[in-house]
DNA sequence: GGGAATATTCCC
DNA sequence: GGGAATATTCCC
């Protein structure tokens, strides 16, 4: 096994100075291209295996299985370029050709290694669960929380229904109550002003 | 780069089958063991770097420094002792002597391939957020959730607790028509019999 | 020892 | 492309 001396980059990038820092997948990336590049310089005559593209706001794999089975492992623990894009489509790159492997990041440009230090990994959508629960018994935890949640807001929402109807009918109560004594005072008055008169009627 | 054979477990490891096939890591430690067996048979003048132990229900890192250099490599991709150990740990080894590095696994024993597949990872303690979320993050979504969780509770706590003051005033209503009824109808009634008593005294 | 970040692999 | 399991590294 090659000694890696390039784990000085992870070192750092684990310290609490972390935005000093790149992760190691970029550094990485980044000196592979630059060595590269020097190597192009250095013997025109040669295929390029990968390079910066001609802007240099991206590079191309030229050449992906001298590329994985040669510069890979020099740089990291394997040699499989699925692995390699898995990496990149971690971190945000796009591949922005058809036809070849070229793949852009806007903080990813020839020169500007400053940059690096700005890109981080996409973040997978937050789950409320922790991965090693299999989906059933997500399913089963998400059913307990949302039927106790369910449960309280249940039994609110009936008592709730209850005191709405309680409170419709002592207000229908309270209109029979007022008609009546409407018609209690309609009759006291009939009955203090003709005394004689039969009031029962109104009832 | 050396090519890794044993990537079938893996392959098969993933499967749905799971339960027939240890995790990679078991029986690549396992295999090592085996081989390493099978070479200190051959070779019983040479000091051994690595064995099971008497009793075959564990096994010996004889010579951490050779076995991390030479052996590691040939099955794992890193040379780093503490990283094989963090593995270990994750699997539920335990470390059973203090002056070697003697390891221990009910499931894993000398002649016994088939207990690999029983032996899982350790868990974690189930978070209910994303590991990359910071304690601060963290709180911030708990703080959030439950907000607005409250926020529906409260809602309806107040509601419920506005119709019960509703409900009771309505019922303080009912009461004094009740009452005030009473009076009418007992007034009506000394007003038919004695039609020229004052009968406002009642109220 | 083990938590957690990053890397590698596998799979959809 | 990306979710998720496992591996490797770093750090407490």
């Amino acid at each position: 096994m090659a000694t890696d001396n390039r784990n000085i980059h992870r070192k750092i990038g684990r310290s609490t100075t972390r935005t000093k820092c790149p992760a190691p997948f970029l550094s990485k990336t980044y000196d592979l291209l630059e060595e590269q590049e020097e190597e192009n310089n250095n013997n025109n005559n040669n295929i390029k295996v990968v390079s910066w593209n001609g802007e240099g706001n991206g590079f191309v794999v030229w050449c992906p299985d001298e590329f994985s089975e040669v510069m890979l492992p020099k740089y990291f623990k394997h040699n499989n370029f699925s692995s390699f894009i898995r990496q990149l489509n971690t971190y945000g790159f796009k591949k922005v050709a058809s036809k070849r492997w070229e793949f852009h990041h806007e903080k990813f440009q020839k020169g500007c290694r400053h940059l690096l230090a700005e890109i981080t990994r996409k973040k997978c959508e937050p789950s409320v669960f922790p991965t090693y629960l299999n989906p059933s018994k997500k399913s089963t935890l998400l059913l307990a929380r949302n039927n106790q949640e369910n449960t309280t807001r249940q039994l609110l929402m009936e008592e709730n229904q209850n005191l709405k109807k309680e409170k419709m009918e002592l207000q229908l109560q309270i209109a029979h109550f007022k008609t009546l004594e409407m018609k209690l005072l309609q009759c006291l008055s009939q009955c203090v002003e003709n005394p004689h008169n039969k009031t029962r009627r109104l009832f």
